[in-house]
RNA sequence: GGCGACGUAGCCAAGAGGUCAAAGGCGAGGGUCUGCAAAAUCCUUAUUCAUGGGUUCAAAUCCCAUCGUCGCCUCCA
C-alpha cells in the first residue's frame, strides 16, 4: 500500500510500526459550534481510510480529539454567560449527532484537551528540563532555534520565515517563530494551576500530549486538513520530537480544502455550510459520494450543482442494488470465483494507491452498469456481494428511505374512502385487506378512518 | 514577497513516459421499451490533456518559461 506523505512530499510504501496494527491520530474539531462540510471531509475520509485498513487486515487504533479549550470557546461561553465546559459538552454532543448521521464510526478514543491538563503540564515541564522551552511571565514558549529540523514538515525554511514574518504583537518571545506552550491566564478565562502560574495550554501541545498518552512516542499516521500543516503540525512535531528524541509520526496525511465560490470554506470567513443543513437537503449518501468522488488531497468545490450530481450518481448504484435485491433477495451464498477475485484485486489496487476513491467508484459503476438487463442472477449476486463487501469502508446506505410511509398509508386510505363513497366495497375491502397483510390495521370510526401498526 | 498545489470533454473527475485516437459520473441528443411518465438499456458527445518551447524512438504524463486559479505564511479541517 502506498500513502502520500506530506513530510517527504511523495508516495511511500506503507509499513506499520507493528505488524498488522495501525495507530492513527486525526485532528478533530474545536467545539464551539456546529461542524461544517469542510470539517466533515477529514472526518469522513480518514474514517473511511481507517475502515479500509481494517478491510486490508490491520487492526486500527484510531484517535480523534476535541479541542475543548480555546479563545473561541471562551468567547462563546462569555457571550452566553456559561462555563466553557458547557459549550464544549454541547458541541461534542452535536458533533456526534452529525458524525453518526454521516455514518462516521466513533474513534477508538475521543480525548478532550481539558481531560489531559496534567499530562500537558508534565510534557511542558520535560521540555523545559531539556532546554527546549523558556518561561516569560506566566507564559511558556517553545524555542524553535533549539530544534534543527523545524520547517521540514511544511517545507519551509525558518530563516525565510523570519525575514517575511508579519508584524509580531507578542514582545515576550525571543524569536517570532517560537510558539506558546502554556498561556498565563487573563481575567475571565478558565485556568488551571501550574508551576508557571495559573493558565491554560497553548493550542499545539494538546495533540502532542494526548497522542503520546494514547498511542505512545511513535505512531503510524497523523492526519488532518492541509491548513494544519503550518503551524499546527509543524509545531506539534517539533515539541514532540524534541521531547522524545524519536521519530514521532511515520506518515502525514493531509486532505484538501473545500471551497465555496472559489474561496475556502471556513468559520472565520463565514461562508460555511453546516453538515446539518447539508444532511437535511442532500442526505448522507450524497455527501459521502461527493467526498469520495474526488481524491482526498485535491481541493473541492462545494455547490448545489456538485451535490445534486453526487446524489444522482449515488442513486444510480442504490437503484441497481435495490433491483438486485428484488431479484435474488438478501440471503444467498456466492462462490468466490475468478470474477470476484479479479474485481476485488482491482479495487485493492486502486485504493492501495494513496486511497484513490474516485477510481474505486468507477469500478462499482462499471460493475453495476448492465447487471439487471442481462437477467443473469448469478452475476447479480456476485455484484451485490462485492458492493456490500466494499461498503464496509464506503459506508453507503443502500436501503431506500422509507420515511414517507405515513403519507403513503394516508394516500391508500384516501383511495379506499373514495371507493367507499362510491359504494365500491369490493375495492375498499381489497385495500383494507392488503394493508392488513402489510401489518397495518384500519379502523372506520364515526369521526373518520384511523390506522395503526398491528 | 516566500513556499506549495493545480489547469484533462458542456460540467465534475481518474490517468503521471508506450497497452491513451484519454476511465468513470453528471448533463445533453437519438434509438429500444412503454397507454402516459419514470426506470432500465443501446448509441452519440476530447485526433486531444492551459499556452509556448525543450528532452526522448515515444509526453496529458519529465524539464523550462508564460498565463490563470487555489491554499499556507494569523485562527482554521
Amino acid at each position: 500500500m502506498k500513502i502520500y506523505n506530506t513530510l517527504s512530499g511523495q508516495k511511500e510504501e506503507f509499513v506499520s510500526l507493528t505488524p498488522n496494527v495501525v495507530k492513527m491520530y486525526v485532528c478533530g474539531p474545536t467545539v464551539y459550534n456546529l461542524i461544517h462540510v469542510g470539517n466533515a471531509r477529514p472526518a469522513v475520509i480518514f474514517d473511511a481510510f481507517r475502515r479500509y485498513l481494517e478491510y486490508r487486515g490491520y487492526s486500527v487504533i484510531y484517535v480523534q480529539n476535541f479541542t475543548d479549550i480555546d479563545d473561541k470557546i471562551i468567547k462563546a461561553a462569555n457571550l452566553e454567560g456559561v462555563d466553557p465546559k458547557v459549550i464544549g459538552d454541547r458541541y461534542v454532543a452535536e458533533y456526534f449527532k452529525d458524525a453518526c448521521a454521516l455514518e462516521i464510526r466513533p474513534a477508538t478514543y475521543h480525548p478532550r484537551t481539558t481531560n489531559f491538563i496534567e499530562q500537558i503540564k508534565e510534557f511542558i515541564l520535560n521540555l523545559e528540563k531539556k532546554h527546549f522551552a523558556y518561561q516569560r511571565g506566566s507564559d511558556v514558549y517553545f524555542d524553535v532555534s533549539a530544534f534543527p529540523s523545524y520547517g521540514e514538515l511544511s517545507h519551509r525554511n525558518p530563516s525565510d520565515m523570519r525575514s517575511g514574518v508579519r508584524v509580531e504583537i507578542n514582545e515576550n518571545k525571543d524569536d517570532p517563530l517560537d510558539f506558546v506552550l502554556w498561556k498565563g491566564s487573563k481575567v475571565g478565562e478558565p485556568k488551571w494551576e501550574s508551576p508557571w502560574g495559573d493558565g491554560r495550554p497553548g493550542w499545539h501541545i494538546e495533540c502532542s500530549s494526548m497522542s503520546r498518552t494514547l498511542l505512545g512516542d511513535s505512531f503510524d499516521i497523523h492526519a488532518g486538513g492541509n491548513d494544519l500543516i503550518f503551524p499546527h503540525h509543524e509545531d506539534e512535531r517539533a515539541q514532540t520530537e524534541a521531547l522524545t528524541g524519536k521519530k514521532w509520526v511515520s506518515y502525514w496525511m493531509h486532505n484538501g480544502m473545500i471551497s465555496v465560490k472559489e474561496e475556502k470554506m471556513s468559520k472565520s470567513t463565514g461562508n460555511i455550510f453546516t453538515v446539518r443543513e447539508a444532511l437535511k437537503i442532500y442526505g448522507k449518501n450524497a455527501i459521502r459520494m461527493y467526498l469520495f468522488s474526488k481524491h482526498y488531497r485535491s481541493p473541492i468545490e462545494f455547490s448545489s450543482e456538485r451535490m445534486e450530481e453526487a446524489k444522482s450518481a449515488y442513486s444510480r448504484i442504490a437503484r441497481v442494488m435495490e433491483e438486485i435485491e428484488k431479484h435474488v433477495g438478501n440471503d444467498f451464498h456466492v462462490k468466490e470465483d475468478e470474477f470476484i477475485k479479479a474485481q476485488r484485486m482491482k479495487m485493492i489496487e486502486v485504493l492501495d494507491d494513496d486511497f484513490n476513491t474516485p477510481q474505486a467508484l468507477s469500478i462499482i459503476f462499471d460493475l453495476v452498469k448492465d447487471v439487471i438487463s442481462t437477467g443473469d442472477t448469478e452475476k447479480m449476486k456476485r455484484v451485490k456481494f462485492l458492493v456490500d463487501e466494499w461498503n464496509y469502508f464506503f459506508g453507503f446506505d443502500f436501503k431506500p428511505d422509507r420515511k414517507n410511509i405515513d403519507d403513503l398509508v394516508e394516500f391508500d386510505l384516501k383511495l379506499r374512502n373514495d371507493a367507499r363513497s362510491r359504494k365500491d366495497y369490493q375495492q375498499s375491502d381489497e385495500i383494507r385487506k392488503k394493508l392488513e397483510e402489510l401489518g397495518i390495521e384500519v379502523m372506520d370510526l364515526t369521526d373518520g378512518t384511523r390506522w395503526r401498526w398491528k
